[in-house]
DNA sequence: TTTACATATTCCAATCTAGGCATATATTGA
DNA sequence: TCAATATATGCCTAGATTGGAATATGTAAA
């Protein structure tokens, strides 16, 4: 069996870097496929490629005006995405307060409160 | 161009859904390969293959014990990943406002304040 | 040493990919 | 209708993959 398309779900798909700076650059707004073309180092071939395959999963809408195409941001179909990396996030704090511990119990044994 | 290698960062390694699996194990503490063969329909040498991936981008580390090999979830790996999702926090909590307003506006008129 | 157990690696087949280039489609204006 | 602009699609190639089966490696016990 060979890797999972692209368009499968959206952790396949913000897993090309250059869709991720699609998508970064969408965040400010709408834009057309020119201005993204300007605003990355990709062709534009590429940029609708990518395009496609983000809309593909949800993650762009777009809207025509005129021979321009606009595409917007979909921020809610990230939300699987979200959801599975906060699972992890007990685990940064764990972290955090194994680090802050460790760096206690060198110089003595007594929790602190305050970060940094 | 190929796609990237699934080793070439986080995003990549946790796009396959049986790594996410393997790691939803691993998130209840360090278990040895055989616990996480029994705890998914994976075969043994995937399990390995796929700890490799999950190791090569440090989301895992190991330990030997006997003939066993402890795996452990390294959750500070995640952290660009983390902290790429996050950078979408405000659109989630935007588009939340959004249908708030609608809801609103469709009562009576009322000025927004500012976005952001 | 031999055997058994736990894990890792190799080879394979079938796919899916990203980029480059050419070209098709669609819309606007002359 | 024809030219120009904006975007999408098709074709190609090299490369990377996943799962399966077989096998290799490593450790422990008899």
């Amino acid at each position: 069996m060979a890797r999972a398309a692209t368009t499968s779900d959206v952790f396949n798909a913000v897993a090309e870097p250059s869709r991720r700076a699609l998508l970064d650059c969408l965040a400010h707004g709408e834009l057309a496929v020119g201005a993204l073309v300007d605003q990355t180092d990709l062709e534009q071939p590429s940029v609708s490629k990518h395009l496609r395959v983000l809309h593909a999963v949800g993650l762009v809408t777009s809207r025509r005006d005129g021979r321009q195409r606009f595409y917007r941001l979909e921020a809610q179909a990230m939300r699987p995405l979200h959801a599975w990396v906060r699972t992890f996030d007990r685990y940064f704090e764990r972290q955090l307060e194994r680090v802050k511990e460790r760096a206690e119990s060198t110089r003595r044994e007594h929790p602190r409160k305050e970060p940094s």
